[in-house]
DNA sequence: ATAGCCTACTAAAACGTTTTGGCAAATTGC
DNA sequence: GCAATTTGCCAAAACGTTTTAGTAGGCTAT
């Protein structure tokens, strides 16, 4: 069971002290200057000194301390992500999701993710600390509310970051979002369009513009088509997971007008499946069903009934796409850009799909989100 | 030969750069010698100057520079957790729970997690990075396996670590782990105990320790009761989520003679309940069922039939004592050690759990896991 | 009075890099 | 053959801390 090719060897002394720049420049009896130059490929070194230098680098395992690259450089190629403790309650496969796409990205672009988590109060301080103590080039904002305090500080501070999501400020910022307003314009609009007339819409918490955006998508179709704003039921589930999507989704089917439910998100529907087949089955009642779907890699999407129409978007895309324009900011000096992430829409059979490709009314494409 | 390397753009733009321990000593006209002791607490400052420093500190909002300090102290105050691409495609909610308890720990003992990912045949060389580049003080090695290649390289580099598992050299490094063979020879002796004599197993991916374990400690429990081998069936689900607990399910009972299943992880079951709902109603066929609890935050066990027994640990918990155990070992110089996470039996009400509480026989005692 | 001891401060070295500016030696141009 | 240019290397400064090894001056004890 040899050594599998390209295996790292460990470095000799068990005690740790790693080989410098200073140890090389002794063994090759060269400065340290020439050694630098010739790793960090300036053409003023000879070609066979620079292969001497490369060869004894590479079989001592010479690296550069980062500490005193960060230092001299002023460059740390750490990113930030702040985690609050309220949101660690319930860390759930969205955050998961998205992380793995930023992860992924972020090794293609170099730079390290450092993930920190603060107590309820301690938010902005935690940012205060990164910012003085230059430890992070940038920073990942997830989960803006409206006036994010988060990002007040940042763009005072002057700081690099982009935003998984957006609010009134995004025109002055990097962020990377899908088009919420429009997504759920759309999935109405598709119901009523479909001759549904009644609605619950199981929405997240609204107080993250996310969720906003997508009731405010909701009810201005519900205002277009000229039906009373009292086709419209909306629960908010103040946790994304728990027992929400089945509670809610049993408040919501008490109703015994509505017709069609609207799921923020997949896990919500997942969890008031049951409750959803139930009303089929017993009452004789078939619910249009509607949800957003963000690719949540663990949801098994075949053991939904077909008759679930959604709109797709990756959050792992997303994930790729804020490292990709937090690098184009702090390695090309580019200016900050928002990025709209596609979405797809999937119609179930038993729906006429067509509104969907009537655009929205010019007063509705305005709206951020 | 060789080009001069892009230049990088400054991160800070705006508000500019930070102030520096200069900046104090130059306002304060006392030397930078001064600053750093005072704000470090040497006793060999006077009390006014000292409260001089310290307002100046706070007024000019002064926090050392971390990659100075980290350059002369050598140490870092970071610790890497590296996750495989390959277990990226399934980041699942055990992962986030176990993250989650890690960095509300590392917030209190002042680490930051440095996350980042792999490719395929990559996994050694990140490590290798991190041992090289000074960027990091220990690791947290996840789901090891046997023989697992990151600590032997980690041991032999000589550095910091602490795995949340075992393997077989266990004694030699710091863990923290729950029981589980016993856990899982329990769980079956006590299905045995209450009369079952067909049973299938789904359980996760068997080249991770955790899993198998778990497998001896079912398999040692039926040989233990005398009950041929072939009383047990197991199932492997290769990914802890997907819709695996889904058809193994269907699978398993598809042997009408089971009576009882167990379960890996209550995810497996929740993907499962349905069919095992099914073949209550369908067949007449209670089945007896018991899993592992990890306390995932997300799933809410109150829609679990009663009749689930399930032994209870913590992931969240563990997060908190593999940092608690590193912190130990880094900060404190002690040396590491192993933590055993209690877990704790919650027994169907249908089920006699006497047997739960006899030990188990002196031969099975010393294996690990 | 004086040796010794606190008290309160500081200069300089060190951590490990990158970069600036310079300088010999080798090569080229005429 | 000599000036000009190119090639290949290096000393020193800088990044922002902490720590070592002081020192100057006042106080105490004899």
């Amino acid at each position: 069971m040899g050594r599998k090719p390209g295996r790292p060897v460990a470095p000799q002394s068990a005690s740790g002290r790693n080989i410098t720049i200073k140890d090389l420049a002794a063994e090759l009896e060269l400065s340290i200057t020439t050694i630098s130059r010739a790793l960090n490929g300036y053409p003023d070194v000879g070609d066979k000194t620079r292969a001497k230098i490369e060869e004894a680098a590479r079989r001592l395992g010479y690296r550069p301390n980062r500490n005193a690259q960060r230092l001299v450089l002023q460059r740390t190629h750490n990113i930030a992500w702040v985690q609050s403790d309220n949101e660690l309650k319930y860390l759930d496969p969205h955050f998961s999701e998205v992380m793995a796409g930023v992860l992924a990205e972020a090794r293609a672009a170099n730079y390290d993710i450092v993930l920190t988590s603060h107590g309820q109060d301690r938010e902005l301080q935690t940012y205060d600390r990164y910012v003085r103590d230059n430890s992070v080039d940038g920073f990942i904002i997830d989960l803006p509310r409206e006036d994010d305090e988060r990002i007040s500080f940042l763009t005072e501070a002057g700081r690099p970051f982009v935003v998984h999501g957006r609010e009134q400020r995004a025109s002055q910022y990097g962020w990377v979002d899908m088009d919420n307003y429009d997504n759920f314009y759309r999935l109405m609009r598709l119901l009523i369009a479909n001759g549904h007339r009644r609605f619950a819409f199981i929405n997240g918490d609204e107080t993250f513009n996310y969720a906003l955006y997508r009731h405010h998508g909701v009810r201005d179709a519900i205002a277009d088509a000229g039906l009373p704003a009292d086709s419209l039921r909306v629960y908010n589930s103040a946790h994304p997971m728990g027992d929400a999507g089945f509670s809610l989704t049993q408040k919501a089917l008490a109703d015994t007008r509505v017709t069609a439910v609207l799921y923020s998100s997949i896990l919500l529907l997942v969890e008031g499946y049951e409750v959803l087949a139930n009303a089929g089955l017993r009452d004789g009642r078939p619910i249009a069903i509607a949800t957003m779907d963000d690719e949540l890699r663990h949801i098994h999407s075949t053991r939904l009934a077909p008759r679930v129409t959604f709109v797709r978007s990756s959050l792992r895309d997303a994930g790729h796409a804020l490292i990709a324009e937090l690098s184009r900011q702090l390695d090309d000096g580019q200016p900050a850009r928002g990025v709209l992430m596609r979405s797809s829409f999937h119609v179930a059979p038993d729906l006429d799909a067509r509104s969907l490709d009537d655009p929205l009314p010019m007063a509705r494409r305005t709206t951020i989100g």
